[in-house]
DNA sequence: GGGCGAGGGAGTGTATACGAGAATGGTGGC
DNA sequence: GCCACCATTCTCGTATACACTCCCTCGCCC
């Protein structure tokens, strides 16, 4: 339910690494993983790699050709307006549910988050960032009390995450503001004032993307 | 694109086949499937079948607990109406986009299901209707011609063909009406109105199912 | 000199083997 | 008769080894 606090296996553990480090840019996309370099890399055979490469291939984070290898996938600009359409439509639902199903714990998660977010964007770490605000997001959905939208909005959100941290992170200080917002609201159970904030961040954080995109518009 | 027609993976084969006897009740929600049990089934050995579970896990039909070994999810009411609300905000706007961007050939496929639907529900053929149901939908998703977006509807798709399989399967001919006007919308390339009526068929759906599991309300 | 085909190297795909952990049954004690 | 503890056994988790495919290069022929 909460973190699988659990004894982890080595794909489970790979599965986040090799997501993490594709997130973060160190494999750039189009990039060929070979299994034996990961297996060296993380210290483990090449066993628990492929299973961590499926996992990673059926969320879309690579793609497999048969006999040929797994390569990172490139984001296209149409998907990345995919993926910001999807959760401003997901994102509001699940904000419904977080103000009403949320846990003290879980609020408590969600400002350490906030606080977080708010000294990495003061101090200037912003390759921070894009991580906090997908963990943020994630935790409103684990919020929301439903298995299966926590799921999708977590690979949404990883996904999106890994959209902005392609180029740089801007529009941090606002974000992070209206985050706040957002955890009072949830904090005071009101639903209705969670989803329509959710809607407007969403809906900011598409707007400055796509002025990053292109500029002159 | 489409179909992928290139020579398949084992593993990639055992998660369609998983897939599909765990939609179609061959394997029963909670019931425990071993690795060997599976590799048996379908002739290879346990390495490609626990590649397949992994997929599977990650797609939310199995639970893998280590050293213990892997379940079939057991879906209950609320994750069902959660799928169908999900669906209810996504396809509308998958829709749309297919009236623009469907090919000739897709439609062709449309036409096809649509056909093979009608022709099931006569028959009486009522444990093939979910799949076609779910394969309809996928088409559509597909014609939208984003990747994300298609991998979201099939992975919903396909667990909400899940949730009908698993009682019966009723509706069945207003289901493959609707679909049929949705397939005239599509051809005549209207958005909005391919939009509406699928944004239509999946609330009656809704509401059908919900009667179904509350005959009283 | 250019195109074509065979051979070698690299890397994936799969099977087999062995070690680790958990569920289960039996046995002893209370 | 019931409960706790221990050994057995079943299954998963991982490593190692081998077969198959693809790609690149080198040599041959035109």
């Amino acid at each position: 339910m909460a973190g699988d606090k659990g004894p982890r296996r080595a794909p489970q553990e790979a599965v986040r690494a090799v997501r993490e480090d594709i997130i973060r840019g160190v494999f750039a996309p189009g990039e060929r993983l070979t299994e034996d370099a990961l297996a060296a890399r993380y210290g483990v055979s090449r066993v628990p790699v492929r299973e961590a490469l499926r996992v990673l291939e059926a969320e879309g984070f690579v793609e497999a050709k048969p006999y040929v290898g797994v390569f990172v996938k490139e984001l296209s600009e149409a998907e990345a307006e995919d993926l910001l359409e999807l959760r401003s439509v997901i994102e509001p639902m699940c904000a419904a549910r977080a103000a009403r199903n949320r846990t003290p714990e879980q609020l408590g998660r969600l400002k350490e988050l906030v606080n977080l977010g708010w000294d990495a964007v003061r101090e200037g770490r912003l390759e921070e960032v894009p991580r906090l605000n997908s963990r943020f997001h994630e935790v409103i959905a684990e919020a929301s009390g439903s298995e299966v939208l926590g799921q999708m909005i977590r690979q949404l959100s990883q996904k999106i995450a890994w959209v902005y941290a392609v180029g740089l992170t801007l529009r941090a200080e606002d974000s992070w503001r209206e985050h706040e917002e957002i955890l009072a609201a949830l904090s005071a159970g009101d639903a209705d004032r969670a989803s329509g904030l959710l809607g407007q961040h969403i809906l900011r954080a598409t707007t400055a993307y796509r002025r990053r995109l292109r500029p002159e518009s």
